[in-house]
DNA sequence: AAATTAACTGCAATCGTTGTCAAAAGCGGT
DNA sequence: ACCGCTTTTGACAACGATTGCAGTTAATTT
């Protein structure tokens, strides 16, 4: 590799001269100026990073942790921030938790010695303890997306969860549906927490009871979903469901081959409503009805949220920022059967 | 943060001692190194990796570039390379080219900088000659993904793609299919080029002449899978083919589209397989027949090849290691109608 | 023409870590 | 008590880039 010294050397000049010559010019004689950056150009010299993180005290690395790489959602994420932090002169390291608190625990620590200048992360359930670990947290801007660990002081940007599940709710209330059943995800999940409060919400207000026995766990994932709807569609003929609110898109897969494989029909037999969309929930049939999420603006405002943070060094008090959902009525959903 | 002259003044010990009671702990005396490692943990200390990489002259640190992380054979294909890294101490920089070679370029300069060990590459249109201008290529070892770049002295992990394409066209014949459309992707990609001559390989087999009318270009994403489709079938009757082999499943999703907007139902008017299984390959009604690549093996083989390739220094000259691809036979395909 | 100022460049120290070298300390044997 | 040996430790110099400070030259003013 090309360093400073071969550059300064081709240019005849001091290494002093070459460093200023690239980053602020206007301190260089022009012709200085021009034969350095011909050297430098001719040679394809690349400042080497390491050492100017070492000597500037700064990284220009931000962390991204996200919980699943392979759901769309949290790739769109990805994108979001990569896409924010590139425009801002920063790179992202990109891990990929799988919601195992362990592997979190480690890319922590993993990134730690990176110094990162800031922190993005999508929370487990262990993320509180994770944090009040590093050392460093005290002094690095953190983001959560999607979710909340409760970490005091911790900015976030989240979407309106607790809305967008009581308008799915409602809108099937608004077709007659009286016993809605709900797979929610993991309850200490805050996500799981918000969605599952607004369908206690939409009954409440239309003065359906609450039965807890239209409440099945999915544990966010697929095969989870699959075995709670089962668990929900075999409750005997008067407590079964005629409609369904799923709390996220990998346990809404689960719910649809579920469905499937106990013969029922979408919407003729069990209307359908999931959180989040997905190319999927597009081209199946019927296209599902979803409330979809801002997955790249979360992922894109989350950046910048952290770059402002970092330009303004007075480290500000957390705050979460929502976004609003957006409910697609598609063709999942229909009146229920009357019989 | 905590640095080693912080421990070493903890521990009552000089820097050097402390830096051998950390990484080569049987140089130093016992009870030293426990009043090291003690003052170590108690402090949180946490090598800094941007020195240690300087004075080390190795980052432990690889590129990896996609073309497209939303798309799920990518995202699965970082995921098998991070797992892999990850087991032998590499971090990964991922980065997403979105199928520009401008923004490759970028990155890879950016990537430069930051002294990686390694290079992993899907590769766009012009990734030979971005590799061609890297000063530091020589040295470092690159792997390519998927697609192959031609660039010389360079190792890849690809599929099976001549073979897996020529699968599934035989299986539209076996059914009887005798007018078989393509819609294929960027003819400057590999993949695309090699599934091309599957298919071609498949008519030849069979004695079915080749028309070139029934091979439409869909420049690998969904809007030109939808175009191509529609041309395709909108041939008079007598040309009109009555089978689809698509060349990824970006423009497979284009394709389900084009074909219901036009009316007509799979498998019953037209028979269609494509290349790359999806989780709405699998949900959608009916289920797609696909070929499908073993991304995760791709991407942790790659990886896996670029670490031993790091390990012995002699740089070894460019090997092509080719996966196996698989056809999963669903629904969407059947005998042709007989009118 | 001398004095003052401005513009430019180089020296040397620095960031945190590691490896080399040599000094110091401990040990047994004579 | 002294010698040679091993074990343990610390001082110091890098790695590559940046920057405060000081020195040199040229330009301007008196």
């Amino acid at each position: 590799m090309i360093k400073i010294a071969d550059v300064a050397r081709a240019a005849q000049v001091s290494p002093s001269t070459v460093s200023r010559a690239l980053t602020k010019p206007d301190l260089v004689a022009p012709e200085t100026r021009e034969r350095v950056l011909q050297a430098a150009r001719q040679l394809g010299y690349q400042p080497n990073k390491l050492a100017r993180g070492l000597r500037k005290q700064q990284s220009r690395l931000l962390g991204l942790i996200v919980s699943d790489i392979l759901a769309p959602f949290h790739a769109t994420l990805a994108k979001g921030v990569q896409d924010a932090a590139e425009k801002h002169g920063y790179m992202v390291f990109l891990f990929n938790s799988d919601e195992q608190p362990e592997k979190e625990a480690r890319y922590l620590q993993e990134l730690q010695s990176h110094w990162p200048e800031g922190l993005l992360i999508v929370p487990t359930a262990k993320t509180r303890q994770h944090l009040r670990n590093l050392r460093s947290a005290g002094s690095m801007p953190i983001i959560e997306l999607d979710r909340t660990s409760g970490t005091p002081g911790v900015h976030a940007v989240l979407v309106e969860n607790v809305l967008g599940a009581r308008e799915a709710v409602e809108h099937l209330i608004s077709l007659g549906h009286r016993r809605i059943g709900m797979v929610t995800g993991e309850p200490v999940i805050t996500t799981a927490q918000e969605r599952l409060e607004g369908y206690r919400q939409a009954l409440k207000a239309a003065g359906i009871a609450l039965d807890e026995r239209l409440v099945a766990n999915g544990y966010h994932k697929e095969e989870g979903g699959y075995a709670a709807t089962l668990q929900l569609l075999r409750l005997p003929a008067p407590e079964r469901p005629t409609a369904l609110f799923v709390g996220n898109s990998e346990m809404a897969a689960g719910a649809v081959q579920a469905i499937r494989d106990l013969g029922l029909r979408i919407p003729e037999d069990i209307s359908l409503v999931s959180f989040d969309d997905t190319r999927w929930a597009q081209l199946m049939e019927p296209a599902l009805t979803v409330v979809a999420q801002p997955a790249y603006e979360i992922g894109y405002l989350a950046c910048e949220t952290l770059v402002s943070l970092l330009r303004q060094k007075a480290p500000a008090e957390g705050r979460i920022l929502r976004l609003k959902t957006r409910l697609l009525i598609r063709h999942s959903t229909a009146r229920p059967r009357e019989d």
